[in-house]
DNA sequence: CTGTTTATTTGATATGGATCAATTTTTAAT
DNA sequence: ATTAAAAATTGATCCATATCAAATAAACAG
């Protein structure tokens, strides 16, 4: 992990630059007020497998990616581990509340984030209303994306739960204006099976079956071509 | 389901004498913003079965629990339906934003809420910024918990699936001041078995072996005594 | 380029929980 | 109280996915 300049000399603050702020909590700032925002937070480097935060460590700070995925994870006592969720640039995660992490989050490949420390930007959100509201809606969003996954999980079987996390990669590259097919997988088989609560055999399996259907290519393990995507959304929808 | 009385008379507003408030969004509010606040929301009555909203709907109002028990859920198109979550006085659900449901929700027993329209709720967030947050913390602490709920459908079999939804539901009756032994389960089998994605003879066999072991004794289907919570929750955790 | 490690695929077998079926218990209606 | 309907338990069997094992394939280091 790498801290970066911090740039408060009011040459070009880093947020009027950004290229993902359109897809972030801060999308609702005006130009004049981008510049006190980008000195209350800073910007950090991390690289493959390098770990943010840890699930038992005290909550300080909330993240923006701004570049690169990051997988964040429950382990339990036995070593099983769940993905709780793949981030894209945009994403946010954190804690708002004091205690301790929910999860641990964990780079996929390079990484950048904005970094803000909790009191700080709990402050910051006194003095301005629509960000709090922003981050409400937010919030509430990703539950409703949490809740899709407990359906996911609580009563699909593999065939559909691959299927459908093809989709929404997909669907969620198109959302911000990557290109969504080949869709491109940055993480490994056996990320793959702690995400949906499979092993990676399975995943493997369900991905050759799909292949063999001709409603996939795999052009690599890495870069999947949906061919026919109306039949890949019959099997989960 | 029946729309009561609306206090707008100034005499004793709804929410100066409300029970739940300690455990509600609401909480936040001084005495003296009770009475406008009182007016912003109208309270409504369920029977056991009625439907609050169904999925597909336009979502235009929140909720909130004031007395009873809702379950809220997803129906796949084939009619598997999954439970997302079981709600209990003080909690909130419905939809921020503007567009369809997430869910369908659906009274357990007598149920009495508050219903706000998301505008109306939207528009007094504007003045009230300690609401606003108090929002923000509470959605975000549901999201931790619909992240823990992924964290058990994922990796956790029948065993403890059925040990951690026992000792989940005692530790929420504790945190509202309620008996949390025996634990009463307001709800069937058959909705417990949707809520922890397995089916209701597995739920039932489950309880079986915990009486079994003497680690609960069942009192009746519904009301459960636990015996033994260490060995409980080494089951678990 | 070559060997080594890591990731993926494929096959054989085992098993936890689903499914199907029957019985018992509880709740509700008259 | 009596009957009917709904919920819960218990048993027998099956199957989807896990587990164990081996073979390829891809990524990486020197």
């Amino acid at each position: 992990m790498e801290t970066l300049s911090h740039n408060s000399n009011g040459v070009s603050p880093r947020c009027a630059v950004c290229k993902i702020r359109s897809y972030s909590f801060c999308r609702c700032l005006h130009d004049d007020q981008l510049k006190i925002f980008s000195e209350i937070s800073t910007e950090r480097e991390y690289k493959d497998k390098d770990t943010i935060f840890l699930q038992q460590e005290v909550s300080k700070n909330l993240y923006n990616i701004t570049k690169g995925n990051i997988k964040i994870y429950k382990l339990l006592s036995d070593g099983r581990i769940q993905i709780i969720g793949f981030l894209y640039p945009g994403d946010f995660f954190g804690s708002y509340k004091k205690g301790k992490y929910n999860y641990s989050a964990e780079a996929i490949g390079d990484v950048r984030v904005c970094v803000f420390k909790q009191e700080t930007l709990d402050k910051y959100l006194e003095k301005n209303m629509n960000l709090a509201k922003e981050l409400l809606h937010m919030t509430s969003h990703e539950l409703t994306l949490a809740q899709d996954r407990i359906g996911v999980l609580g009563k699909m079987n593999a065939n559909e739960r691959v299927a459908k996390f093809i989709l929404n990669i997909s669907d969620q590259r198109a959302r911000i204006g990557w290109q969504n097919n080949p869709v491109s997988l940055p993480m490994i088989r056996q990320d793959i099976a702690d995400y949906l609560g499979l092993t990676l055999e399975t995943v493997s399996r369900e991905i050759t079956r799909f292949k063999t259907s001709n409603f996939i290519k795999v052009m690599n393990t890495k870069q999947i071509f949906i061919v026919d995507k109306e039949k890949l959304a019959n099997i989960c929808q």
